[in-house]
RNA sequence: GGGCCGUUAACUCAGGUGGUAGAGUAUCUGCCUUUUAAGCAGAGAGUCGCUGGUUCGAGUCCAGCACGGCCCA
């Protein structure tokens, strides 16, 4: 049985020629000197003679993505990560013997490639190659050139074939590192220094979720894949250190979504002696300054949908939302019994919940789709939110806002909870909820515990979802479409 | 977890009611020294996702499983 396809052996046994004629199939020692779009850019402006006058050696290098061959001579395209780039290949200028190993090249080889430019009769900038060399011989066919690839399921799996066939999903990827680098000079313009804290937690905390369980052979413990690096930030403002922030993963075993991944990039960061009203305008001023960067306008299309990022955004408390966007009564809001009701009457389970999970899914179902202008939410309830400080007029809720996009969030920001008494009973009730059965509910955590008995300065801290930020500037539908190596079941074997 | 859809050549896709698989691109051979979806002539290439079942006969019908997508929880 011959698991090998047909072209695959065909592109062996060509490898092979090539070796035995002497041809080195993997060398390193091609310098190149030109970028492609350079050389293309360059001339631009200049007519077919100037060209030919132009006596210049050029020496550039990429990947052959077609050929056009007449017997005696080919065109072909190479690409690099600049671009395309015409090459023609004469037999009368490279050698009859160097014209015959080159005819034993195939599209998706790198090439070297050495000579002057001109201009074809249809007007296309063109190198007249002197000298093409090959610098790693491929073996495997590229897709098809009108259709491309489209397989979502071998563009994810084999992500090395979709960037080089489709430049659309490399400007993605080029772009999405842009938004991060924005994002940190803006972030270090404002004070903030950047720091890296544990991405193996022994005690997994900072969120609500489930995380992933890892060992650590010479210690002899349980480590965990942190789902979110909050505890350690606020120990480095303990620490003195009075803004920082971190853009890197977090991990969360739960299902996977167009929305969700199980590893995922989030910005955080704290700031000593700011509440979370400072945080809104800061949070608007930061989206709103990456979106000039990055698109050069505050308008933005998101699937079909228009989005204004003009400020200032709108703020609601989230009952309040719940009566504007989720179509409830103002009665209905504020009356317990009666929010549990109409959960219940939309499938979502109320027993044993506390008010907070109950008002906040049906916050998530009723409003949260709805809020596709950027939103702030407002006044959330102290029993989802153990690590934000309690608000002042109402001690039942916490001074904490969420952002929406698009209609899902994109940042979570609060003023800290910086009482080691009230963290401390507020640790305890996760722990009880853990006990009846909460599998997301937050662990005890003493060390942070004791971290705040030495003195945490009034600070305030924000997550902000940067998949969700990129998918938003570059209008894709799916995490996965923003994300290198989504996760996906293994292959079959 | 549930529902729907998909899986056929390296890629993109066709294959009414069951009768031993096709196209374009890619590949190979021949002709062709300014083409660009180059052209002309010819050729090769498939465990039809996997496993069972029904049938004289299954890519096609049935069941289970795998992987993916969309929707719902």
């Amino acid at each position: 049985m011959s698991e090998e396809s047909q072209v695959l052996r065909q592109r062996k046994q060509k490898a092979e020629e090539l070796r035995q004629a002497g041809v080195e199939l993997y060398p390193n020692d091609f310098r190149v000197q030109d970028r492609l779009a350079d050389i293309k850019h360059r001339y631009e402006d200049k007519n077919a003679e100037a060209l030919e006058e132009e006596g210049r050696i050029f020496v550039c290098a990429g990947r052959i993505m077609s050929m056009r061959s007449f017997g005696r001579a080919t065109f072909m395209h190479i690409k690099d990560e600049s671009g395309l780039l015409q090459i023609y290949v004469k037999r009368d200028l490279i050698g009859k013997e160097e014209y015959r190993l080159f005819k034993k090249m195939d599209i998706g080889d790198f090439v070297g490639v050495r000579g002057t430019v001109f201009c074809t009769n249809t007007g296309e900038l063109t190198i007249m190659a002197q000298e093409v060399r090959i610098l790693s011989k491929s073996l495997r066919p590229l897709p098809e050139k009108w259709h491309g690839l489209r397989d979502v399921e071998i563009r994810y799996r084999q992500r090395y074939v979709d960037l080089i066939v489709n430049d659309s999903v490399r400007e993605v990827f080029i772009k999405r590192s842009k938004i991060i680098q924005k994002i940190q000079s803006f972030m270090r313009d404002h004070g903030f220094i950047e720091v890296e804290t544990p991405m193996m937690q022994p005690i997994p905390g900072g969120a609500t979720a489930r995380p992933f369980k890892t060992f650590h052979n010479a210690l002899g413990i349980d480590l965990f894949l942190r789902i979110a690096p909050e505890l350690y930030l606020k120990r480095l403002l303990v620490g003195g250190l009075e803004r920082v922030f971190e853009i890197n993963r977090n991990f969360r075993n739960e299902g996977i979504s167009f929305q969700h991944n199980p590893e995922f990039t989030m910005l955080e960061f704290y700031q000593a002696y700011a509440t979370y009203e400072d945080l809104i305008p800061f949070t608007e001023e930061m989206v709103c300054s990456i979106a000039q960067q990055i698109n050069g306008s505050l308008k933005l299309t998101y699937q079909g949908k228009e989005i204004d990022l003009s400020r200032p955004w709108p703020r609601y408390s989230l009952k309040e939302a719940l009566a504007i966007f989720g179509g409830l009564e103002s009665t209905e809001v504020e009356n317990e019994a009666k929010l549990r009701t109409k959960a219940e009457s939309l499938g979502i389970t109320v027993a044993g919940q506390d008010s907070g999970k109950v008002i906040t899914k049906l916050f998530d179902l009723l409003v949260e789709p709805k809020l596709e202008q950027p939103t702030f939410i407002t006044h959330y309830p102290l029993d989802v939110s153990p690590l934000s400080r309690r608000n002042q007029a109402d001690p039942s809720l916490v001074d904490r806002f969420e952002l929406f996009l698009a209609g899902y969030e994109i940042a979570n920001g609060f003023s800290e909870l910086n009482d080691p008494v009230d963290q401390k009973e507020r640790f305890l009730q996760q722990v009880e909820a853990r006990k009846a059965g909460d599998e997301e509910a937050h662990y005890m955590d003493e060390d942070y515990i004791r971290a705040l008995e030495y003195g945490m300065p009034p600070a305030a801290g924000e997550g902000v979802g940067i998949d969700r930020l990129v998918m938003l500037f570059t209008d894709l539908p799916s995490i996965r479409e923003v994300i290198l190596f989504p996760h996906l079941r293994p292959e079959s074997t």
